[in-house]
DNA sequence: ATGAAAGCGCTAACAA
DNA sequence: TTGTTAGCGCTTTCAT
């Protein structure tokens, strides 16, 4: 082991340190060293290779491989906020994994929103010669698509940009309303409330529809009075609860579940218990709520890690191209025992 | 316009372009471009080299600039759960923002706790050659380090391990449990019961600790039926509600906020409102929770996001070398209105 | 079956 | 003030 410099300091171990070990040219130890295809080498050559990488612990410099390819396998990832939201950080948990099994890694961003910082991630990001970037919100919407991200491949995810021609991987709202409606009408209630967001939002018309369409397919008519709108937090699931009540409702379906955590308080106030007297499914399967309720949420899960994992895949050329770029995610529903 | 490479596709525009074009050598563009300290430059030269800069649409390659320089601007940061918690995101956005501060940036990796994934993380990362790695966990304790992390600068964050000699930035626990009995005795309270977790961890022991402390300090016996042990969730808390109720104290400091949560629920349930019966406070800050449970709640923050930046700084040797290298981030309060 | 040599895009002496 | 010349560590023809 005297032989070792590929512990903490001193100059790493080069190629050519275990040429001259192993008494061959660095041709032939790049060639066994990445396993070449048609690379002829004889056994006990290739042997003798190893023997030194392992003697003198040699560990390829990924810098040079890239430059000298020319290939690189880096992608990037910007986000707006890894911060606020466990979901962000489901997104790149997913993009992770899979990139990762690509041979990729990722460079991550955060900008929290700011211009600036967006510029410079992305700038960055080309620097490092990016495959190409993956541009993410923490809650689905629309955006204006910065400038320098034409410069590259790029996918958005979780964001959409009409116009650009950018591909998008986004929930499929209307298919996550229709799903967490369809829980209520299969365990036999009819008269059942919406509480939406007040805020302008695909959420909001994509899971609106989805709640009509679920309705529809079960012959019950839509009545606009059920539908209750309350800002998307536990203050508005709290105060929307006399309405819900008035409505005569036996279930509803909450924009998200701090919405339903907030029904939860107005419901338990007026002493009316879930799911006996009135069932509730929300939205996100936010973990440190929804399991954690009494009694725990039957909700529709956002499929943050599927987006990003999908984005990766759709920026790599993975997955079969989709409908104009759009790439729609499931979001399944969750049972647990509010319906 | 026409000669303008960058965009998406196709060779990218290199020193060796911008030379030609400006008519000068790399060298010169290398200076000018990196605007060298000592780099005598004719004023006129420089402004050709810019013109041509801008005209091409170049951008340095950052990879061959670290394999040239030998240095590199890489930061590996692996955490074993990006996921489960917004707590690890915290972490990686403070290390993301100092890190960028300093021109490193972050790669991240996230290994669910898996052995292979980890190793598999750690090589990659040596393999880019990075400045050092942050090796963090989503919940504050002792872990075993792995083996490979010995080969580079490495500092725990959120965790540590006696005996490896490395750096450990950490949440200061007792000074912590300290603050938040203190909220509850500044108003007050003399009679103040602690929902402490069973689960052995820094947690347990160091808000112990910080909770005797500050009884020391304002002058009240230590009382060990106050102290009751749960399950650090939801359920414990709602279930340690009799125990709190039965031992006729006037406020409660649990271990988190979920905790406090469940104990909310329990505490409704009786009839009793927070704060005017009981005032409680809770640890971590768990925004989602805290800052919406009703009323909102007063806590202790985690700080994260310190956590990382700190890291960042300590492997940078940017901070001042401290004490056995342990490096305490301080728990501040967040006051809401629960006492 | 193996090696020599050129070159990836850039930096850094050292010349001029 | 600017250009020449070596590399950085690795890949990749093309010889041998």
């Amino acid at each position: 082991m005297i032989k070792d410099r590929s512990s903490k300091h001193g100059a790493p171990v080069t190629m050519k340190d275990i040429a001259k070990e192993a008494g061959v040219s660095v041709a032939t130890v790049s060639h066994v060293v990445n396993n070449k295809p048609g690379a002829r080498i004889g056994e006990e050559t290739r042997q003798r290779v190893h023997e030194a990488v392992e003697l003198l612990g040699y560990r390829t410099n990924a810098l040079a491989k890239n430059l000298s390819s020319g290939s690189s396998r880096f992608i990037g990832l910007v986000a707006d906020a890894i911060a606020t939201t466990p979901f962000a950080g489901q997104i790149i948990h997913g993009a992770q994994d899979e990139a990762w099994k690509h041979g990729y890694v990722l460079l991550v961003a955060n900008t929290d929103g700011n211009q600036a910082a967006e510029s410079d991630a992305i700038a960055m990001m080309l620097e490092h010669q990016v495959r190409g970037i993956l541009y993410s919100t923490w809650y689905h919407r629309e955006i204006e698509v910065p400038d320098p991200l034409l410069q590259t491949d790029t996918v958005l995810v979780n964001c959409f940009s009409t116009g650009s021609g950018l591909p998008a991987v986004v929930p499929d709202e209307e298919q996550g309303g229709k799903t967490a409606t369809q829980e209520l009408i299969a365990s036999g209630h009819q008269r059942i409330a919406f509480i939406n967001t007040t805020t302008p939002s695909p959420a909001l018309t994509g899971r609106l529809a989805g709640y009509r369409s679920a309705l529809e397919d079960a012959g019950v008519a839509y009545d606009k009075s059920l539908v209750i709108p309350a800002t998307p937090e536990q203050e508005g699931g709290y105060e929307a609860t006399t309405a819900v009540v008035a409505s005569g409702a036996t279930a509803v379906f909450c924009h998200n579940d701090r919405v339903a955590m907030g029904l939860y308080d107005g419901l338990r106030v007026r002493g009316l218990d879930v799911p006996t007297d009135v069932s509730v499914v929300g939205f996100d399967n936010q973990e440190v709520i929804a399991a954690h309720l009494r009694p725990p949420l039957t909700t529709v899960a956002l499929p943050h890690y599927e987006l990003g994992a999908a984005g990766i895949r759709v920026l790599l050329g993975i997955d079969p191209e989709q409908d104009k770029g759009t790439y729609l995610i499931d979001c399944p529903a969750i049972r647990r025992q509010s319906v």
